[in-house]
DNA sequence: AATTGTTATGTTACAGGTAACAATTAAAAT
DNA sequence: ATTTTAATTGTTACCTGTAACATAACAATT
């Protein structure tokens, strides 16, 4: 398609017979030009419709005011969550998010980072634990900060803000077998790193208490449907089941539903437990038991981090490396 | 935070005693450079850890191959299936989706249209049917193709893809009217003209049958708590209520939700209606009666409308400029 | 031996905004 | 009237990659 050719500087410097440097100043700093000129140039650039251009910065490596951000699937509420959080600090500053997904995929991962990169982003937030070493080159060479962001399991490329998955899980499945549940299964969906370590945390758990650890796990994504095929697997396998615990709401959501389908009484007869703390999975009857994590103030966190090494200088920083904000286990009445 | 100096093309070509053009042609096209420079400049490339720069292709004005794509909301379901629909399209074909979003107001949309803009975007999917002044005259002079989606009544900037909302719920209304509901309450969230079109399709379908159009609005945002606050102020307001048509699936959820734990039988005592078919309503129980809309299919018809159009001349363009992808009628249990 | 062709690399210019410095003009102070 | 100061605008250079053209070196052909 043919370019209209969009309006420079230049332009607007000719429509009012001054030089772009002129108008320049006119956009930074407007008192520094003359009362006559600068009514001459807003015209200008009101009639030409002048769309300010980021090429220049890049070029002249300027800060670009832009922060990149990563989460794995837009889908999943957990991650809009956190991106409001983000946003509710860095917005304010004046840094514009650009936002990416990759779909659980550390090489799609890697072409976002370059993506990102290559439009000088002034900082990357990332919400993944395991990175290719391209990855991580990459990063290193750009020379931005970085902060990771939910599971604290693993040493940081830099900085580190979330909660431990590991510990969650043993948290939670210690809560349920104090209830007196037994028969425990933990339900996997998405084989990323999140749901294995919630796995480790439940089999630990389990073990230390002379439970057996039973699970079933599946490398599709999570929903809603998912979750009832799950239950409905679970109830074949191991009839004997009392209780499962399922690496996040959407699973556990979707079986709730399908044992209302079936008429099978939540708790009484099976209780059933997400992790994350959903709207949904709060406002339903019955109310979910889940793990409730502070994703909202991880994002907060998370961009405050991000801003303040940003605006230091390197070697005046010296914040811990990793915070944990831990997270509620919330028996609700699912449970 | 001090930058340790990304590395340059010129970086690269100082390591293996090169000139830029030379590391250039590598990039673009390895075998015009000879056996032997290729190794060293691979090597050199490996070493330094080089990222490509976006500014020069920005400066020059060379196709960016990115598209930016305006939602008014990330936790919104319903964009994210839109906005997967355009990438199935996009992404394929090389191009990077710029995401943004304005929660629902124009004035930032203005913003997020800037912004896109000023990183030279192809091409502009938006997803709002008002715009600012400014909006428009800043698109049509970045002379960049444009499809706005979702709702197909207002004229197009230029292309237009959607269905017809009023239409929609007036269908959905007379449906319910059919099926023997006659005291119908319209509810509303998030004042944005999505809910003032089906609004007015109900109102015409309830006038049309004889009956009294009742409406509850507010400009909250819609959430599964606010859809139980409404139905309890339609309880009160109008007891005689026999069958609710909530703007969104989330208010309609919720209402569910609350009647469940009042114990009101839906939809024996309250038939519960939503829009657009969500995946929760889909599977919970009763199965939520909706006005199913192909989203993922708007994106895709969007992505693809949007590349045709970049990549023709400008003249040979001779497309529709409006088209209408319908909906469903689904009355599923709750209705 | 002279010409043509081929391959590999270099040179120049350009895109748009801004920092740093220079120059001009007008007003103020001597 | 002359110098000083302030206010306004201009000039130059720079950031990075690439298109377009130029050159160099050597092989192949006449």
């Amino acid at each position: 398609m043919k370019k209209n050719k969009r309006s420079s500087l230049q332009d607007i410097a000719d429509a009012v017979g001054m030089t772009r440097m002129t108008v320049s100043r006119y956009l930074k700093s407007p008192t520094k030009v003359s009362e006559a000129t600068r009514s001459k140039i807003s015209e200008a650039i009101e009639l030409l419709g002048y769309i300010p251009n980021k090429a220049p910065d890049l070029l002249s490596n300027a800060k670009s005011f832009s922060i990149g951000v990563l989460v794995p699937s837009l889908t999943n509420q957990v991650f809009a969550q956190v991106i409001r959080g983000i946003e509710e600090i860095t917005e304010p500053a004046g840094y514009q998010t650009m936002l990416a997904h990759y779909g659980y995929s550390p090489e799609i991962e890697e072409k976002r980072v370059e993506y990102l990169l290559s439009y000088h982003v002034d900082g990357l937030i990332l919400s993944e634990t395991t990175h290719t070493e391209r990855t991580r080159q990459m990063i290193k060479m750009a020379g931005i900060p970085v902060v990771e962001i939910m599971d604290i399991n693993h040493p940081p490329i830099q900085y580190l803000i979330g909660f431990d998955n590991i510990k969650a899980a043993f948290d939670m499945t210690n809560a349920l077998i104090d209830k007196g549940y037994k028969n425990i299964v933990y339900l996997g969906a998405r084989l990323d790193m999140r749901t294995k370590l919630k796995l480790q945390g439940y089999t630990a758990a389990m073990s230390k208490r002379d439970l057996t650890p039973r699970s079933i796990m599946t490398d599709k994504p999570s929903s809603y449907g998912l979750g009832a095929k799950l239950i409905v697997q679970t109830l074949k396998d191991y009839p004997d089941t009392d209780c499962i615990f399922c690496t996040n709401d959407d699973l556990a959501i979707g079986a709730i539903f399908e044992c209302q389908k079936r008429n099978i009484a939540v708790p009484q007869e099976m209780a059933i437990v997400g992790f994350h703390g959903h709207d949904v999975g709060q406002s339903m009857v019955p109310q979910l038991a889940s793990v409730i994590t502070p994703r909202q103030h991880i994002g907060n966190l998370a961009g405050e981090r991000l801003l303040s090494v940003i605006d230091s200088k390197q070697d005046e920083v010296d914040y811990e490396r990793v915070v944990d904000v831990g997270y509620k286990i919330h028996l609700g009445e699912s449970a």
